[in-house]
DNA sequence: TTAAAGTAGATGCAAACGCATAGGTCACTA
DNA sequence: TAGTGACCTATGCGTTTGCATCTACTTTAA
């Protein structure tokens, strides 16, 4: 087992420890975790996001994305519309109604997981964000 | 945006690049990539894993799990014995096949996460290891 | 000793998922 | 400019998931 391997598994299960504890607070409403996790993509761009740029960032297949999409438009909390340099192409926008639900939920998981990481120091917080984001950038 | 917030976010992209990566990888055979992190699971341990135990190092529900265990006993690669000890339990352990699918595999899965964690330097997989664990360790 | 509360895992059921593939559009080449 | 292949999103379909609940067993305490 190399060190490499080590830490992988060692990732993978502060991610399973976390998700769980977050998924078992009561800030979610009527959202499941994945779905805020799609408003909060889109929020974080406020020019319309592509399908299959969102898709990068979420954990799911793409048609389970794109039904997905479909129902946060069917609630009012996502906009679709006909990207007109790309006629096959979707672009997506929150509602004003969903970014209100995404920041209502967003505040106190926020909190959460200020709560969580609170064990790491300030140094070990920026070590961590800079390994980890060496990670991501190294695959796309 | 605190620093934990950053911290927490880079680590779920890399986890989610990296997830869709391995899973893109060739090398899981008949088996979901949950279907082998549950093998892996009990591979680690000799002694036969609780239900329950394992729930907690995988990120499925409790009815979802005993469901998916149950299709590993079906397919062989899992045995399920109740707990003489705790007669509402029941102990998991691979099967020979079980742990020699496990195995098939766990090798080339590993090279490919050694390859993918390559891009940190030894002393950054020290720190990831170290900070992830300290992570998952106060939660539980 | 027995009743009440708690815990482990299984099951019914509707919702959501992934795989394969279809429909429609773009880009490149002949 | 028509044809071919790549690309983007949607849909059919069988499987898996989560929630609520159930049964069975253990633990606590009266």
């Amino acid at each position: 087992m190399t060190r490499a391997n080590e830490a992988w598994e060692s990732l993978m299960k502060a991610y399973a420890v976390l998700m769980k504890q977050f998924n078992a607070e009561d800030v979610w409403g009527d959202l499941t975790m994945r779905e805020y996790d799609v408003l909060y993509q889109l929020s974080k761009c406020d020019s319309p996001l592509r399908m299959g740029e969102l898709n990068r960032h979420v954990l799911l297949s793409q048609p389970a994305l794109s039904r997905m999409v479909e129902r946060l438009v069917e609630r009012g909390l996502v906009e679709r519309c006909p990207d007109l340099g790309d006629r096959r192409g979707v672009r997506l926008t929150l509602t004003p109604a969903g970014r209100e639900t995404q920041r209502a939920i967003g505040r106190p998981h926020a909190r959460s997981v200020a709560r969580a990481l609170s064990v790491l120091t300030p140094e070990e917080l920026e070590q961590l964000a800079a390994i980890t984001g060496k990670l991501s950038q190294s695959e796309e």
